[in-house]
DNA sequence: TAACACTGTGTAATAATATAACATATTTAA
DNA sequence: TTAAATATGTTATATTATTACACAGTGTTA
Protein backbone atom coordinates (compact mmCIF):
# COMPACT_ATOMS: atom_id res chain seq x y z
CA UNK A 1 0.00 0.00 0.00
CA UNK A 2 0.65 3.85 -0.54
CA UNK A 3 1.72 5.79 2.50
CA UNK A 4 -1.59 7.78 2.85
CA UNK A 5 -0.49 11.63 2.35
CA UNK A 6 -2.43 13.95 4.52
CA UNK A 7 -3.44 16.82 2.55
CA UNK A 8 -3.52 20.33 3.57
CA UNK A 9 -6.33 23.02 2.95
CA UNK A 10 -5.47 24.62 -0.21
CA UNK A 11 -3.97 21.40 -1.80
CA UNK A 12 -7.96 19.55 -0.96
CA UNK A 13 -9.64 22.66 -2.35
CA UNK A 14 -7.36 22.09 -5.40
CA UNK A 15 -7.46 18.69 -5.49
CA UNK A 16 -11.44 18.62 -5.34
CA UNK A 17 -11.55 20.73 -7.98
CA UNK A 18 -9.71 19.02 -10.20
CA UNK A 19 -11.56 15.44 -9.10
CA UNK A 20 -14.77 17.05 -10.26
CA UNK A 21 -13.69 17.81 -13.68
CA UNK A 22 -13.05 14.93 -15.83
CA UNK A 23 -10.94 16.95 -18.01
CA UNK A 24 -7.50 18.91 -17.71
CA UNK A 25 -7.42 21.90 -15.97
CA UNK A 26 -4.96 24.98 -15.72
CA UNK A 27 -3.56 26.61 -13.43
CA UNK A 28 -4.88 30.14 -14.02
CA UNK A 29 -8.08 28.70 -14.55
CA UNK A 30 -8.16 26.30 -11.17
CA UNK A 31 -6.40 30.00 -9.39
CA UNK A 32 -9.79 31.75 -11.26
CA UNK A 33 -12.06 29.18 -9.30
CA UNK A 34 -10.15 28.83 -5.97
CA UNK A 35 -10.56 32.63 -5.44
CA UNK A 36 -13.51 32.60 -3.88
CA UNK A 37 -12.28 29.62 -1.16
CA UNK A 38 -9.41 32.22 -0.43
CA UNK A 39 -6.33 31.16 -2.22
CA UNK A 40 -5.24 34.28 -4.31
CA UNK A 41 -2.04 33.83 -5.76
CA UNK A 42 -0.71 31.46 -8.65
CA UNK A 43 2.11 30.16 -6.13
CA UNK A 44 -0.26 28.83 -3.95
CA UNK A 45 -2.07 27.12 -6.64
CA UNK A 46 1.41 25.89 -8.03
CA UNK A 47 2.21 24.80 -4.75
CA UNK A 48 -0.03 22.26 -4.45
CA UNK A 49 -0.17 21.29 -8.02
CA UNK A 50 2.91 20.13 -7.32
CA UNK A 51 2.57 18.56 -4.29
CA UNK A 52 -0.17 16.91 -5.83
CA UNK A 53 1.33 15.73 -8.73
CA UNK A 54 4.13 14.63 -6.59
CA UNK A 55 2.07 12.50 -4.61
CA UNK A 56 0.43 11.22 -7.89
CA UNK A 57 -3.03 12.37 -7.48
CA UNK A 58 -2.90 14.44 -10.46
CA UNK A 59 -0.97 14.37 -13.66
CA UNK A 60 0.67 17.13 -15.38
CA UNK A 61 -0.59 16.96 -19.60
CA UNK A 62 2.91 18.45 -20.39
CA UNK A 63 1.32 18.87 -23.97
CA UNK A 64 -1.39 21.28 -22.69
CA UNK A 65 -0.03 22.57 -19.53
CA UNK A 66 -2.66 21.17 -17.45
CA UNK A 67 -3.69 19.25 -15.01
CA UNK A 68 -5.85 16.38 -14.64
CA UNK A 69 -7.09 13.85 -11.63
CA UNK A 70 -5.63 9.76 -11.69
CA UNK A 71 -8.45 7.47 -11.17
CA UNK A 72 -5.74 5.13 -10.44
CA UNK A 73 -5.52 3.87 -7.29
CA UNK A 74 -2.47 1.66 -7.98
CA UNK A 75 1.04 2.67 -6.55
CA UNK A 76 3.77 4.29 -8.91
CA UNK A 77 1.39 5.16 -11.24
CA UNK A 78 2.47 8.69 -11.28
CA UNK A 79 5.79 7.59 -12.86
CA UNK A 80 4.21 5.67 -15.53
CA UNK A 81 1.07 7.77 -17.52
CA UNK A 82 -0.34 7.47 -20.68
CA UNK A 83 -2.53 9.61 -22.32
CA UNK A 84 -4.94 9.91 -24.98
CA UNK A 85 -5.37 13.34 -26.42
CA UNK A 86 -7.86 14.28 -29.25
CA UNK A 87 -6.53 17.23 -31.06
CA UNK A 88 -9.87 18.41 -32.30
CA UNK A 89 -11.90 18.58 -29.00
CA UNK A 90 -9.27 18.76 -26.33
CA UNK A 91 -10.48 15.41 -24.80
CA UNK A 92 -8.09 13.92 -22.54
CA UNK A 93 -7.80 10.30 -21.22
CA UNK A 94 -5.39 8.17 -19.06
CA UNK A 95 -4.43 4.66 -20.19
CA UNK A 96 -3.53 1.93 -18.20
CA UNK A 97 -2.81 -1.30 -20.91
CA UNK A 98 -1.36 -3.84 -18.96
CA UNK A 99 0.84 -4.99 -21.93
CA UNK A 100 1.61 -1.54 -23.54
CA UNK A 101 2.81 -0.89 -19.51
CA UNK A 102 5.23 -3.87 -19.75
CA UNK A 103 6.95 -2.66 -22.48
CA UNK A 104 7.49 0.46 -20.89
CA UNK A 105 8.82 -0.71 -17.69
CA UNK A 106 10.99 -3.12 -19.46
CA UNK A 107 12.67 -0.90 -21.95
CA UNK A 108 15.82 -0.14 -21.85
CA UNK A 109 18.04 1.69 -24.22
CA UNK A 110 21.69 1.17 -25.18
CA UNK A 111 23.24 3.94 -22.94
CA UNK A 112 22.82 2.57 -19.70
CA UNK A 113 20.33 5.31 -18.64
CA UNK A 114 18.56 4.09 -15.24
CA UNK A 115 14.60 5.01 -15.94
CA UNK A 116 12.37 5.78 -13.17
CA UNK A 117 9.36 7.66 -15.14
CA UNK A 118 8.28 7.86 -18.13
CA UNK A 119 5.09 9.65 -19.81
CA UNK A 120 3.53 8.71 -23.32
CA UNK A 121 1.12 11.21 -24.82
CA UNK A 122 -1.01 9.87 -27.84
CA UNK A 123 -2.37 12.57 -30.58
CA UNK A 124 -5.12 11.87 -32.70
CA UNK A 125 -9.05 12.24 -32.82
CA UNK A 126 -12.05 10.83 -31.10
CA UNK A 127 -14.20 8.53 -31.99
CA UNK A 128 -16.36 11.96 -31.81
CA UNK A 129 -14.62 13.80 -34.08
CA UNK A 130 -13.02 11.44 -36.59
CA UNK B 1 10.91 9.68 -49.88
CA UNK B 2 9.22 12.85 -48.16
CA UNK B 3 8.64 16.02 -50.20
CA UNK B 4 11.86 18.02 -50.04
CA UNK B 5 11.05 21.41 -48.10
CA UNK B 6 12.64 24.80 -48.71
CA UNK B 7 13.65 26.78 -46.06
CA UNK B 8 13.52 30.67 -45.78
CA UNK B 9 16.28 32.49 -44.16
CA UNK B 10 15.17 32.39 -40.98
CA UNK B 11 13.85 29.27 -40.44
CA UNK B 12 17.74 27.72 -41.98
CA UNK B 13 19.43 30.65 -39.23
CA UNK B 14 16.99 28.82 -36.90
CA UNK B 15 17.66 25.25 -37.78
CA UNK B 16 21.69 25.54 -38.11
CA UNK B 17 21.80 26.84 -34.46
CA UNK B 18 19.76 24.08 -33.51
CA UNK B 19 21.73 21.47 -35.17
CA UNK B 20 24.83 22.82 -34.26
CA UNK B 21 23.66 22.08 -30.49
CA UNK B 22 23.50 18.64 -29.19
CA UNK B 23 21.50 19.44 -26.67
CA UNK B 24 17.92 21.32 -26.93
CA UNK B 25 17.85 25.12 -26.77
CA UNK B 26 15.33 27.02 -25.43
CA UNK B 27 13.30 29.74 -27.32
CA UNK B 28 14.76 32.83 -25.62
CA UNK B 29 17.91 31.70 -25.97
CA UNK B 30 17.45 30.92 -29.59
CA UNK B 31 16.42 34.61 -29.83
CA UNK B 32 19.41 35.88 -27.96
CA UNK B 33 21.71 33.86 -30.13
CA UNK B 34 19.76 35.05 -33.47
CA UNK B 35 19.57 38.52 -32.38
CA UNK B 36 23.11 39.31 -33.95
CA UNK B 37 21.56 37.68 -37.75
CA UNK B 38 18.71 40.20 -37.36
CA UNK B 39 15.94 37.98 -36.22
CA UNK B 40 14.85 40.43 -33.32
CA UNK B 41 10.96 39.28 -32.01
CA UNK B 42 9.95 36.25 -29.74
CA UNK B 43 7.72 36.00 -32.95
CA UNK B 44 10.28 35.16 -35.32
CA UNK B 45 11.19 32.48 -33.38
CA UNK B 46 8.61 30.82 -32.85
CA UNK B 47 7.25 31.03 -36.31
CA UNK B 48 10.54 29.32 -37.65
CA UNK B 49 10.78 26.49 -34.89
CA UNK B 50 6.90 25.60 -35.27
CA UNK B 51 7.11 25.59 -39.12
CA UNK B 52 10.59 23.44 -38.15
CA UNK B 53 8.40 21.04 -36.23
CA UNK B 54 6.20 20.54 -38.50
CA UNK B 55 8.44 18.96 -40.86
CA UNK B 56 10.03 17.12 -38.76
CA UNK B 57 13.69 18.81 -38.58
CA UNK B 58 13.51 19.49 -34.60
CA UNK B 59 11.42 18.46 -31.91
CA UNK B 60 9.44 19.70 -29.32
CA UNK B 61 10.47 18.12 -25.85
CA UNK B 62 7.22 19.56 -24.07
CA UNK B 63 8.64 18.65 -20.45
CA UNK B 64 11.09 21.24 -21.03
CA UNK B 65 9.65 23.76 -23.18
CA UNK B 66 12.84 23.39 -25.92
CA UNK B 67 14.05 22.17 -29.23
CA UNK B 68 16.48 19.60 -30.17
CA UNK B 69 17.34 18.48 -33.60
CA UNK B 70 16.34 15.69 -35.11
CA UNK B 71 19.23 13.53 -36.74
CA UNK B 72 16.84 10.65 -38.30
CA UNK B 73 16.65 11.25 -42.25
CA UNK B 74 13.17 8.90 -41.71
CA UNK B 75 9.52 10.24 -42.66
CA UNK B 76 7.36 10.42 -40.19
CA UNK B 77 9.50 10.61 -37.62
CA UNK B 78 8.00 13.72 -36.36
CA UNK B 79 4.80 11.55 -35.79
CA UNK B 80 6.44 9.32 -33.66
CA UNK B 81 9.20 10.68 -31.06
CA UNK B 82 11.11 8.85 -27.44
CA UNK B 83 13.26 10.44 -25.51
CA UNK B 84 15.13 10.32 -22.43
CA UNK B 85 15.84 12.53 -20.17
CA UNK B 86 18.75 12.63 -17.41
CA UNK B 87 17.11 14.89 -14.48
CA UNK B 88 20.55 15.52 -13.07
CA UNK B 89 22.14 16.84 -15.94
CA UNK B 90 19.13 17.00 -18.30
CA UNK B 91 21.06 15.36 -20.79
CA UNK B 92 18.36 14.83 -23.90
CA UNK B 93 18.73 12.05 -26.15
CA UNK B 94 16.24 10.46 -29.01
CA UNK B 95 15.83 7.19 -29.04
CA UNK B 96 14.93 5.08 -32.15
CA UNK B 97 13.88 1.29 -31.07
CA UNK B 98 12.35 -0.84 -33.53
CA UNK B 99 10.52 -2.73 -31.24
CA UNK B 100 8.91 0.12 -29.01
CA UNK B 101 8.35 1.77 -32.38
CA UNK B 102 5.86 -1.16 -33.21
CA UNK B 103 4.35 -1.31 -30.16
CA UNK B 104 3.58 2.20 -30.06
CA UNK B 105 2.47 2.11 -33.37
CA UNK B 106 0.22 -0.67 -33.07
CA UNK B 107 -1.25 0.56 -29.53
CA UNK B 108 -5.01 0.51 -30.21
CA UNK B 109 -7.19 1.92 -26.84
CA UNK B 110 -10.75 0.05 -26.35
CA UNK B 111 -12.63 3.61 -27.23
CA UNK B 112 -11.67 3.84 -30.85
CA UNK B 113 -9.47 6.29 -31.28
CA UNK B 114 -7.82 7.16 -34.19
CA UNK B 115 -3.50 8.13 -33.34
CA UNK B 116 -1.60 9.94 -35.81
CA UNK B 117 1.23 10.94 -33.66
CA UNK B 118 2.87 10.07 -30.46
CA UNK B 119 5.41 11.17 -27.57
CA UNK B 120 7.27 9.46 -25.12
CA UNK B 121 9.63 10.78 -22.82
CA UNK B 122 11.42 8.98 -20.43
CA UNK B 123 13.09 10.15 -17.02
CA UNK B 124 16.25 9.12 -15.28
CA UNK B 125 19.53 9.14 -14.29
CA UNK B 126 22.01 9.03 -17.32
CA UNK B 127 25.49 6.95 -16.55
CA UNK B 128 27.25 9.91 -15.85
CA UNK B 129 24.94 10.98 -13.14
CA UNK B 130 24.33 7.47 -11.47
C1' DT C 1 -2.73 40.48 -66.69
C1' DA C 2 -5.43 40.73 -62.71
C1' DA C 3 -7.37 38.58 -58.90
C1' DC C 4 -6.65 35.42 -55.44
C1' DA C 5 -4.88 32.24 -52.00
C1' DC C 6 -1.06 31.02 -49.44
C1' DT C 7 2.98 31.65 -46.93
C1' DG C 8 6.30 34.41 -44.82
C1' DT C 9 8.10 38.87 -42.70
C1' DG C 10 8.64 42.71 -39.15
C1' DT C 11 6.99 45.11 -35.26
C1' DA C 12 4.49 46.20 -31.08
C1' DA C 13 1.77 44.81 -27.58
C1' DT C 14 0.05 41.49 -24.55
C1' DA C 15 -1.36 36.95 -22.78
C1' DA C 16 -0.34 32.76 -20.43
C1' DT C 17 2.61 29.98 -17.64
C1' DA C 18 5.71 29.62 -13.80
C1' DT C 19 9.19 30.92 -10.22
C1' DA C 20 12.13 33.88 -6.82
C1' DA C 21 12.45 36.04 -2.57
C1' DC C 22 10.92 37.04 1.92
C1' DA C 23 8.61 36.70 6.33
C1' DT C 24 6.02 33.74 9.06
C1' DA C 25 3.43 29.65 10.75
C1' DT C 26 2.65 24.78 11.51
C1' DT C 27 3.84 19.97 11.82
C1' DT C 28 7.07 16.28 12.65
C1' DA C 29 10.69 14.08 14.69
C1' DA C 30 14.96 13.64 17.43
C1' DT D 1 11.99 21.44 23.23
C1' DT D 2 14.86 22.41 19.95
C1' DA D 3 15.55 21.69 15.15
C1' DA D 4 14.21 20.30 10.62
C1' DA D 5 10.85 19.99 7.29
C1' DT D 6 6.81 21.51 5.22
C1' DA D 7 3.31 24.86 4.24
C1' DT D 8 1.43 29.60 4.02
C1' DG D 9 0.61 34.47 2.26
C1' DT D 10 2.28 38.19 -0.39
C1' DT D 11 4.72 40.88 -3.83
C1' DA D 12 7.29 41.03 -7.62
C1' DT D 13 9.32 39.11 -11.56
C1' DA D 14 10.82 35.64 -14.97
C1' DT D 15 9.73 32.69 -18.72
C1' DT D 16 7.05 31.00 -22.48
C1' DA D 17 3.93 31.97 -26.19
C1' DT D 18 0.31 34.40 -28.94
C1' DT D 19 -2.71 38.29 -31.00
C1' DA D 20 -3.11 41.90 -34.09
C1' DC D 21 -1.80 44.57 -37.94
C1' DA D 22 0.51 46.02 -42.18
C1' DC D 23 2.86 44.35 -45.87
C1' DA D 24 5.82 41.38 -49.31
C1' DG D 25 6.75 37.36 -52.23
C1' DT D 26 5.18 33.23 -54.85
C1' DG D 27 2.37 30.48 -57.38
C1' DT D 28 -2.30 29.47 -59.32
C1' DT D 29 -5.96 30.44 -62.09
C1' DA D 30 -9.49 32.97 -64.37
ZN1 LIG E 1 -3.03 8.13 -13.20
ZN1 LIG F 1 -12.53 14.73 -30.05
ZN1 LIG G 1 13.64 12.70 -34.60
ZN1 LIG H 1 22.97 13.02 -16.45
Amino acid sequence: MQKQETLTKNQKIILDLIEKSDQPLKAYSILFDVKKKGINAPLQVYRALNKLVKIGKIHKIESRNAFIACKNSKCQIAKATVFSICESCEDVTEIHDHKLSEHLRDFKDNKGMKYNKYNLEFFGLCKKCI
